[in-house]
DNA sequence: GTCTATAGTGGGATAGAC
DNA sequence: GTCTATCCCACTATAGAC
């Protein structure tokens, strides 16, 4: 046996997500990742046929790790007060892990994609009174993820968001609910 | 007079926009951006330093054109019924441009962004009754850009947002003006 | 002062050896 | 399964023509 077996598709996975943790989307090239795990360029195609493909397994490390923070934050909470935990987690998972936060939208959804969004239906539930309410759930998503991006991209400029997010947040919950 | 002056930054700039129209943003490249205005690729560095200036440019032409679209969808109509034709002039707006409307997050805010900001602002007066409402201008603008972004990345799936924007954009103004 | 030509760097991807 | 070697393409920088 001439080449051992190095690498794996995990492993390839999790030390591109701290590429792109540290540097942002760019920062995942196939040569510095090989480097960083001892190996040349082209091993890396035996694993992921593409670059894409690798976003897309970056993505999917992302989604679990904000799905996993956001249960978390649901525990031991109940009706408003859990969808609201779990609101502010998203936002949080966008400020301390922008360029994570960023690579959610690169690639098609995912299993862990579908896990976030049950966890939204799951909460709105107690507040709006229906189960699988769909319609509520994109509308809270694209607050919660509007609110993120916008931030993110510092378009609300040097004055900040001044309390749009609580307003928004607080209004769209109450107009759902009627 | 050797070379005649064939660029200008807005030309050069209008050229990049049609780029990005028909390619989305990575297809902003310099070769093809000079073949497209008859001239070599370093030329374009007199008038822009780096392609993220390019980038900066494209993005302001896009927010100018928004903001023209949503002024005109403006007029005639009033308090709730401008509102929403405003807000439902940025949704088509990234529909039937999306890669320009990605751009707009790609820079920093520019004068444009502003245009657009009072827009939203001024729309929002009669309808929540307060005058410069910051933060309702910021929960109102995330949600439309929210469902915007995740509609053009396909987060929706094949079942469609299934009338999460009326049925947000309903609610949130309802909860606005509580 | 503006443009051309070219060299240098680095990324993605593939072929074929081991 | 991993390697070397290589191709193609992109952005940057600079020397020099006009």
């Amino acid at each position: 046996m001439a080449y051992p077996l190095r690498l794996d598709a995990a492993a390839i996975a999790a030390a591109a997500r701290e590429l792109v943790r540290a540097g942002g989307r760019q920062a995942l090239s196939l040569r510095p990742l090989a480097a960083s795990l001892g190996v040349r360029a082209p091993s890396l195609y035996r694993y992921y046929p593409d670059r894409e493909s690798l976003e897309g397994a970056v993505a999917e490390l992302a989604a679990a790790e904000l799905a996993d923070r956001m249960e978390g934050k649901r525990k031991g909470r109940r009706g408003g007060a859990a969808l609201k935990a779990i609101a502010g987690e998203y936002l949080a998972y966008s400020r301390e892990e922008p360029a994570l936060f960023a690579m959610l939208l690169a690639a098609q959804p995912g299993p862990e994609s579908k896990r976030l969004w049950n966890l939204l239906l799951a909460a709105l539930e107690p507040v709006t009174g229906r189960a699988d309410d769909t319609a509520a759930a994109v509308a809270l998503w694209s607050f919660l993820h509007g609110f993120a991006t916008l931030e993110a991209a510092g378009q609300f400029g040097a004055s900040g968001p001044r309390g749009g997010y609580e307003r928004g947040l607080s209004a769209l919950l109450a107009g759902l609910r009627l």
